[in-house]
DNA sequence: TTTAATATGTCAACCGATTGACATATTAAA
DNA sequence: TTTAATATGTCAATCGGTTGACATATTAAA
């Protein structure tokens, strides 16, 4: 691999001239810059990143932790993040927690010798204290750390809301919220305080059941929903807290041959792609994942040029009527 | 941020005990190893890696291209190449090409002048010079690019086999294969080509159908498909070369009435997680991506570490049957 | 007691760029 | 003709580690 000594070599000048060149900085005539250009054409040179993160301390790489990128969700919103991140002329570092409390904070420790410039954070096993003392850049998605991280969510109570009522009045007469554990104070758990709140207030009875099931243990998710609609077989409308959810409850409704929407409504959250390609479609609350994954890497790059930005920031979410309800 | 120059200031050693340290080599005595951990821990010293990487000449990341980790059948493999390649040391530099010609050529760069160890391709969109050039370990995905670099695949063919015959086995009478672009010269034509000698073989009316369509534009899948069983009423049995497509097959059958598996049976490829997720439960032939990824893996760092590999990789399909056919 | 292994220090080069300070030459404007 | 802008060079420090060469001191084995 050759140098800047090289180009400098074979273009007759100094490295500083080549530099001043690669930067555009000081006077340079038309006649050098052609020279050098060459010189780099010629051979094929690149200037070494590493190197020049090393001196300007800074990579222009942004680190992202999620769960798994498996995940239709997160796979989506890595999509969008790396998108607009390489827009911003900013590289993405891909971290898969698997939610592994000593996995994540070794890719913390990692992001941090490699010299991230920031770190975006979708999964969250570790303590406050955490993250507090990262001394870098962070965003995190759906989780409330401190006044001083700023987070990105969605409308979570708004759309724990409308997924309520939306069911009560499709004639919903008992109704169930499947969801993530609620000790892991998510700010997701405000679904749930909407559901409940809403659910009384129309005086309709519900259930809530948690669940620290791996997304992709369907076998267990089956198990948990079988046993929900077997000890009440009487629920005609499950809110589930993902659209991957949703798609498990519809697989073991249709087992049961309760008959979607008749019989029983149920209703996603995230609208992955995978909702509306599913029979039948899911019927969702969509999360404007596109925009979160932009906001997401503008709060990181604005933080790191030292910009100031809002700490808390709520999406709006809309609710996607297709075929489950 | 502390430097190895802080942590042997406070350990009162000098840099280069602290550097032998880190590193294990020559003589250290079990206090001045304790002194100098102390202190890194102190002052939560940990080594600049980018440092590191420009005095070693290794980065310790490879660069991942793929058309997007939205798809799900990217999004797992990322999922395990990740993995594999964290249990290895590597991190993983995420791109996510889009199947852009000049994207693609951008992150290649890109990852050259970041200094990746290596290079794993899932995206092919540009000539075979392109890639002999790089003077990197490369290792690619579907796609033989020349004697000297490295390919994984499913056995296409096989797959294409398996698939045709199981159809035609089930009783069907005229069977189509929606595959993408045969002109990419990619190794998964393979899949059409059994199928076409399969159907002769057992002379049985068969159809291929070419598309260049974006897998998240459904809706013009929707139209492709909407037309192929409009112009061939009688079409019993598709054979599509994804899940992903399938999924589509199946939303477009059952808008039209056809009951599945009794007027079509449908048979995808892959076996990504949705496919056991979605209702009817898809039949398909399983790549092993998690070996494929673990290979991928393996593959890079090898060549990254001067050792000899074989260069044509073909990984066994399995026809997994659910309730599609 | 001599020898060798162990333990640490000093010093400086190196990885590949960037940059500031300063010198010098050419050209163009005042 | 003087002055200022333009153009390039020289030199060396810097970023944060790593490493080789060599010196020196302590300890343990022969």
């Amino acid at each position: 691999m050759s140098t800047i000594k090289d180009v400098a070599k074979i273009a007759g000048v100094t490295v500083t001239t080549v530099s001043r060149v690669l930067n555009n900085r000081g006077y340079i005539s038309e006649s050098t810059r052609k020279k050098v250009y060459q010189a780099m054409e010629d051979l094929n040179y690149q200037p070494n990143e590493i190197a020049r993160s090393l001196y300007r301390k800074k990579s222009n790489i942004i680190g992202l932790i999620i769960p798994t990128v498996a995940h239709p969700f997160f796979g989506e919103l890595t999509n969008y993040i790396e998108y607009y991140a390489y827009e911003n002329g900013y590289k993405i570092l891909l971290c898969n927690s698997h939610l592994d409390k000593v996995k994540e904070k070794e890719y913390v420790d990692m992001l941090k010798s490699h010299k991230v410039d920031g770190i975006i954070m979708g999964s969250h096993t570790l303590e406050v204290e955490a993250y507090l003392n990262l001394d870098l850049p962070i965003v995190t998605f759906d989780r409330f750390i401190s006044e001083s991280i700023p987070f990105i969510s969605s409308d979570n109570y708004e759309g724990g809301r409308l997924a309520t009522d939306f069911l009560i009045n499709k004639g919903c007469k008992k109704i169930a919220h499947i969801c993530g554990n609620l000790k892991l104070n998510l700010l997701s758990n405000k679904r749930n305080e909407a559901f409940i709140v809403e659910a009384n207030k129309r005086n309709i009875e519900h259930i809530t059941v948690q669940t620290d099931i791996d997304v992709f243990e369907s076998e267990q998710y089956e198990k948990l929903v079988h046993k929900l609609l077997r000890e009440h077989d009487d629920i005609d409308g499950i809110f589930c807290s993902s659209d991957i959810l949703a798609a498990n409850v519809i697989k073991v409704s249709t087992q049961l041959g309760k008959s979607i929407p008749e019989e029983i409504k149920i209703i996603g959250y995230d609208d992955v792609w995978e909702s509306s390609m599913i029979v039948p479609q899911l019927t969702t609350i969509q999360q404007p994942i596109e925009e979160m994954s932009r906001l997401a890497v503008e709060l990181i790059i604005k933080q790191i040029n030292g910009e100031s930005i809002s700490t808390k920031n709520f999406l709006p979410v809309t609710l996607i009527e297709r075929q489950t309800t």
